[in-house]
DNA sequence: AACCCGGCCAACCGCAAAGAT
DNA sequence: GATCTTTGCGGTTGGCCGGGT
């Protein structure tokens, strides 16, 4: 047998909390603790769900809680353990002391995400648009002009942000000084031309006798890209003058501490997915349920290949 | 002054692991 | 071991607010 509900749904108030309902709470948490989240909203004498109760407590009541803006040190440790962790708000939060999953995921979705990809960086990989495009390009066809359209069709926003704000140099030298280049992507205001402008490049890199064979199956190409400082290309190992520029510039024109120390948390990124993808490979034999992550990511700090052994000094609490 | 729009953030929802019976 | 609740987590939503028109 198991227990009885945690609250009935018809009998409790929802929405905003009022400070009476906060102060009900803070006061008997203060004197009873939180040990049984289903009975302290009908102890404390509140209409609530104990869930309910929890979040408020957790998210905003809880007197450690920092309710100031995020700092730059802040931010940047979030971003680092992004690219390495990914959505994985609480292990991120645990880092940042005084700041709740909730307050990471949303500082996230409203701020950094939009700073990467102001950057040049996309949020969820961590790598630079150029190199997406890139890796788009190495695809055979017919796969390459379908995932083009799809990746442009994700990115188009991000891309139309670098292509138009900020300072971003495309480089299609095969247009022979312009003479060469379509009728229909000459205006560079007008962004659906823009969008012409990437199709036709990423196109034209397909072509590109220096691209690797298009009948071989597509291998990643970061491992032999350079990323630092700010400024990415091209492709591996070659100059067969197709290459995408991208320096994330801050409007002065200098490339920013912040600039940097994002894109060496991306550098980094791509560093610990190589390594992890060796771990990966060496682990090939192993049976699936093995590596199966638990909720607290023992799994990941298990392996071979552990924040602890990336980033030691970075972290501020042990991740359990 | 009224309306619209986008940013922000608190709160909710649903799922899964952990724990209790 | 099976079943159920509790807890923790990440994704999403809805309302408030300020700026722009």
């Amino acid at each position: 047998m198991g227990r009885v509900p945690c609250c009935e749904k018809d009998n409790v108030k929802r929405g905003q909390w009022t400070p009476e309902e906060d102060q009900k709470l803070s006061s008997y948490i203060a004197q009873h603790g939180t040990r049984n989240w289903r009975l302290i909203p009908k102890h404390a004498g509140l209409q609530r769900c104990g869930k309910s109760c929890r979040l408020r407590w957790t998210n905003y009541l809880r007197p450690d809680l920092k309710h100031g803006q995020f700092s730059e040190a802040e931010e940047q440790t979030i971003v680092t353990l992004h690219s390495v962790l990914g959505n994985r708000w609480a292990v991120i939060a645990a880092q940042l002391p005084g700041r709740t999953d909730n307050d990471v995921k949303n500082h996230w979705n409203t701020k950094l995400k939009k700073k990467l990809s102001g950057m040049g960086i996309d949020p969820v990989t961590h790598k630079p648009f150029s190199h997406l495009i890139t890796e788009i390009a190495t695809l055979p066809p017919p796969q390459a002009p379908n995932l083009a359209e799809a990746a442009l069709g994700c990115f188009k926003d991000e891309m139309l942000h670098l292509l138009t704000k900020r300072r971003i140099n495309i480089q299609l030298q095969q247009y022979g000084g312009g003479g060469g280049v379509p009728a229909s992507i000459k205006h560079e205001d007008n962004k659906d031309e823009t969008i012409e402008k990437i199709k036709f490049g990423i196109s034209k890199a397909i072509k590109e006798p220096g691209m690797p064979p298009l009948d071989k199956p597509w291998e990643p190409v970061g491992a032999t890209s350079g990323y630092i400082g700010g400024v990415f290309g091209s492709f591996p190992g070659s100059d067969n003058g197709f290459h995408y520029e991208l320096a994330s510039l801050d409007n002065e024109g200098e490339v920013s501490a912040w600039s940097q120390s994002m894109c060496m948390a991306a550098e980094h990124h791509r560093g610990l997915h190589e390594k992890v993808g060796d771990d990966e490979h060496a682990h090939d034999g192993d049976d699936s349920g093995s590596r199966k992550e638990t909720r607290n990511g023992d799994s990941m700090f298990n392996s071979e290949c552990s924040l602890w052994d990336l980033q030691s000094n970075d972290l501020m609490n042990p991740i359990i």
